[in-house]
DNA sequence: AAGTTAGGTGACCAAAAGGTCACATGTCAA
DNA sequence: TTGACATGTGACCTTTTGGTCACCTAACTT
């Protein structure tokens, strides 16, 4: 399995997402305080981090009996450079701020 | 089935991220265009693309008998503004820039 | 030391996904 | 209009994945 592969795989399920998103609020959580946000056994929520883990989509800092879990983006910058040239960057970002701004407005 | 559920798990497979690739280098292909350049059957081919269209990111426009594919930047866009913002994305694009610099040099 | 808290492992099962095929529709070209 | 070409559909099978559980180790607390 390549590297881009388990980051995909990683993606591709929603709880998993829920878990980068609580991430990205806050950072630094362990695995007990991430159980308790998520409708699942613990079992299942640290075979995700695993996944997320092994995929470097979240990196870990042992303290202690704990485990502190943290988001890092750069795979996500790497998907994103992957499709999106720095041309068409541009034209994107402008269609997708447009999209939010008008959003907001209703 | 969510949208942004869509997006992931078509995103999953290797094979569609290839038939991303192709289209990335040169748009507005058809199905047995794609097919020539993919290990599988014309069958396999086309479930994958059907998956990718269905989450936004294959846009198709039919000439004749033929359908051609073209890549479409938004999900991807909004992958990376899911976990990366503004304020991140300064420091991360720096860093992958630079890894991009160090690789180039060897 | 004893009890409690945080986390890890391997087996197991049900559900979903990947790939192929027989068969079918619509389009072009002579 | 006949034949070749481009693509679509539904059934089928195999592999992968998601989730739970019984059981385990390591660390903090008193």
């Amino acid at each position: 399995m390549t590297d881009d592969d388990r980051v995909f795989k990683a993606l591709a399920d929603p709880t998993r997402r829920l878990l980068l998103d609580l991430l990205f609020a806050r950072e630094g959580r362990s695995l007990s305080e991430l159980e308790a946000e998520v409708e699942m056994t613990r079992f299942g929520v640290a075979k995700h981090l695993k996944v997320l883990e092994e995929a470097g989509l979240v990196v870990v800092h042992r303290s202690g009996r704990e485990k502190l879990h943290f988001l890092n983006p750069v795979p996500i910058r790497l998907i994103h450079d992957r499709w999106i040239d720095k041309y068409t960057e541009r034209h994107v970002t402008a269609l997708v701020d447009l999209k939010y701004a008008l959003e907001d407005e209703t």
